[in-house]
DNA sequence: CCCAACTAACTTGTATGACAAGGTATGTGA
DNA sequence: TCACATACCTTGTCATACAAGTTAGTTGGG
């Protein structure tokens, strides 16, 4: 009915700002590090266009760089507004978890 | 951009399935409740229809009683398949929080 | 040399679900 | 009578996650 899928709108978008918040990073990196980090294989079908529209939007920039192993790399890094963004992120996260957190508190055991 | 209405997406049938689970509820008593637990007003073109969903999926059941203030409730009532969505639900959503909280670990002060 | 496998980015089409806006109807009080 | 709160529902729109497929570069084995 309703998998991780839903459960992962609109979280993934500041999950990979803060991936590059760190150090610019590329798309296939950024999928990696996630499935690191323990999410669920993030579809390339859904973390490329996610970056486009990062860089269009202007909270990431990109360069091309050459890569050892295979074709040419994009690298992402963050704007100031992309870290705007990610501070957003952050606290309107937050703010759903505690929300979540006070309707279940009480019975988290069952 | 991305405002909270993409962080919610997911959630807010398990947060409904919990309301619920205390006891029988209806949809504006479930949209006020919501409200209560600090969720930014939910509305009802989104309840509605996703009651109605959790309905037709097998996860409520529903029974109308008149009511004192108004046109007759319709109540609904957790199925056993909706504990066992709920139960689900919940241990997704833990899942989630933890790799976002392991994603942003150790920078959260900034 | 060719082919498989890995790296790397992107596109198209589909499904889901939150929401705005609007509609219907009942009860209360001024 | 009229405004307001209660109560439910529908339609249409938008954002976004994903599957599947495309293009390309590199490496190593047969």
């Amino acid at each position: 009915m309703n998998d991780r899928t839903q459960l992962l709108k609109g979280t993934l978008e500041g999950c990979i700002l803060q991936v590059i918040r760190g150090e610019e990073a590329y798309g296939y990196e950024i999928s990696e590090k996630l499935r690191m980090a323990g999410f669920p294989a993030v579809s390339e079908g859904t973390i490329y266009p996610l970056l486009l529209r990062l860089e269009k939007n202007g909270l990431l920039t990109a360069t091309y760089r050459d890569s050892p192993y295979g074709p040419r790399r994009k690298y992402y890094r963050l704007t100031e507004l992309g870290e705007v963004a990610l501070k957003d992120f952050y606290r309107q996260w937050r703010e759903l978890v505690s929300c979540v957190d006070r309707l279940f508190a009480g019975n988290e055991g069952e």
